[in-house]
DNA sequence: CCGCGCTGCTAATGCGCATTATCGAGATCG
DNA sequence: CGATCTCGATAATGCGCATTAGCAGCGCGG
């Protein structure tokens, strides 16, 4: 089904300028040397004859050849187009159209991988994974299996986000929220907070264990108890009450817009560790992290990049795990201890 | 490149199996028939080979030997994950991809078209489109000549969006603007209206001429004036005010916006013959149309779908181009001639 | 016991491309 | 004037898969 009729292949041109396929093939990829030799005669009689024609490479043949087909892999681990997870793949997704433009690359989605449990699986029987030289994975949680498999068939792949789910090094490029966590902290303490709750869900993921690990050492002037939250927040205020915080953070926004409606309490401080463009809490603005997520998406495509370029054997002279620096964004709703600013 | 090391081939796994890459071929396409008989042992066989290893099929070799490989491509003119644009592509792009999901396929994404005159080019030298089975088309404006190639080539593929800038007929899924554009304007007169301006750029794309062919088409009662504008609206208030017209409407929802920025005439009944989902004038909801854009996109898809699994002898009996129907927004920005509702 | 049909499988081929190994013809040299 | 070298180009091969043609073996009827 590759349109018959209108398929033009090298043969043809070939026929046309009077010459072999070979000679085609050498003359479109600037082949030279001792022992390839083409006068420019030939060479532009065979430019001229491929001009005048439609003709267009097949990639699979390429492909099938050996070469490099210029084509990177998106899987992510949820849908990534819909409205509610632009916010999130958005940025990251407009980093990797841009990087992908500039390297001169085509991006193929993994749309067709069938969901099992929840979760789209990246190997399958018809995976056309193999079609890219390489792949960029996104999602907030990974099968650990999956990268395993990457690894072990050396294809070349670079996960957004940081990974620790096992035991092979993973390619990543991340955000170090540990070190945003830290930052956030530190200012909570300046601000003369002693007791802070952190809110978060029972998610097992890198990020979030970065964030306990940060808090885990968190400045001795202040003391953050962690606090895993369902889906029912109702009795988040005799909580907060007992714990005489003066600060509560959460895992992400959406979490501190819930927690917030349920508290109520201005004198409250707030802040999430995670990005908070866009989110504001009974209008002022939200405290927390402003994450580069284009730079992030940019930085992983160049490593792809380099990965793919790199014979396996020299890999080992790349730094394959990258974490970038965030910002601390102190919004309007971090606050004096007790205070209304 | 393609990771040399993990590739399992269908020889590999004949070999497990003690049989002829053939057979495993056959067993993997659940081939049967008169002149290929395998037993249900030496399938078993196989597939047990195949399940212990790390089999899976070169998408590339499969397409060369004359397969589908449920690729779809995906071209747009501009940018399609830039936040300017998500307004535009987001609902398209979902929609895509949910059928995309549903048709098992994967898309690939033409990002590296190289970009010239300002416009990306379809047809490069080393374009991946062949990879594909079909390709959807996006963009407000195309050009003629890709089209007319794609058609003289035969290659499937849908443009969204009406479209008659060529000769041979091309397919699309579009939305009929022309239609809406009568419907809000009876609505207009119904509300005692009798003069309109409608405001549009020197844009010459086939759903621009269809919203000026209604307006020509306008029912008695009514008088429509179109009026080209360019960047600098400051004179349009004189221009209202010398036609006498007691509606201004505008090609577009953001067109409507500045207009009313300088008019700032709440009396004036304002509505852009467009999408109009999330904007407001003044804290009052525009008047429009609300455009089914998930819908267009999965029709465009199955289109797309019903022309690939189509011989093209019979392309004939399928209906190429069709229009969905949208629906007046009749929102608080249209109202009684003179009045303020 | 010879042919015939059926079963179960495989060898051979081609898809379009890149690459390797040659090859014929003329030029140069000894 | 035969041996060698260079130039210009090509036939042959393989990539991994699907497909077509065909082959060996066996049972069965005549």
């Amino acid at each position: 089904m590759t349109g018959k009729p209108g398929k033009v292949t090298q043969r043809e041109i070939a026929r046309i300028a009077g010459v072999s396929q070979t000679t085609v093939s050498m003359v479109l990829n600037d082949r030279d040397g001792s022992n390839i030799r083409i006068p420019d005669a030939t060479r532009e009689r065979v430019r001229r004859a491929i001009e005048q024609s439609t003709y267009v490479a097949d990639p699979a043949a390429r492909r099938l050849a050996g070469l490099d087909n210029k084509i990177l892999g998106v899987f992510t681990y949820e849908s990534a187009l819909s409205p509610e997870s632009m916010d999130f793949y958005g940025p990251l997704l407009n980093g990797i159209e841009r990087a992908a433009e500039s390297l001169g690359c085509d991006l193929l989605f993994f749309t067709s991988s069938p969901v099992e449990e929840g979760r789209r699986r990246l190997f399958h029987r018809n995976t056309r994974l193999r079609l890219a030289d390489g792949c960029v994975l996104l999602g907030q949680q990974m099968d650990g299996e999956d990268l395993e498999r990457l690894v072990a068939e050396s294809f070349p792949f670079v996960a957004v986000g940081r990974r620790d789910e096992t035991d092979a090094p993973v390619p990543y490029v991340g955000i170090d929220y540990g070190a945003l966590t830290g930052r956030l902290l530190d200012r909570a303490a300046e601000l003369g907070h002693e007791k802070v709750l952190y809110l978060h869900r029972d998610l097992n993921s890198p990020t979030a264990r970065d964030r306990l690990a940060a808090i885990g050492r968190a400045p001795g002037a202040l003391a953050v108890a962690p606090f895993i939250v369902g889906d029912d927040l109702s009795d988040l205020p005799q909580v907060v009450a007992r714990s005489g915080a003066t600060a509560v953070f959460a895992e992400d926004a959406f979490l501190v817009e819930d927690a917030a409606l349920v508290l109520a309490d201005p004198s409250l401080s707030l802040a999430a560790l995670a990005e908070v463009r866009g989110h504001r809490i009974g209008g002022r603005t939200l405290s927390g992290f402003h994450t580069p997520r284009q730079q992030v998406a940019a930085e992983a495509l160049a490593l792809l990049q380099q990965l793919i370029s790199t014979p396996a054997e020299e890999h080992g002279g790349i730094e394959i795990q990258r974490l970038l620096q965030g910002e601390v964004a102190l919004g309007e709703t971090l606050i004096l201890r007790g205070g209304t600013r």
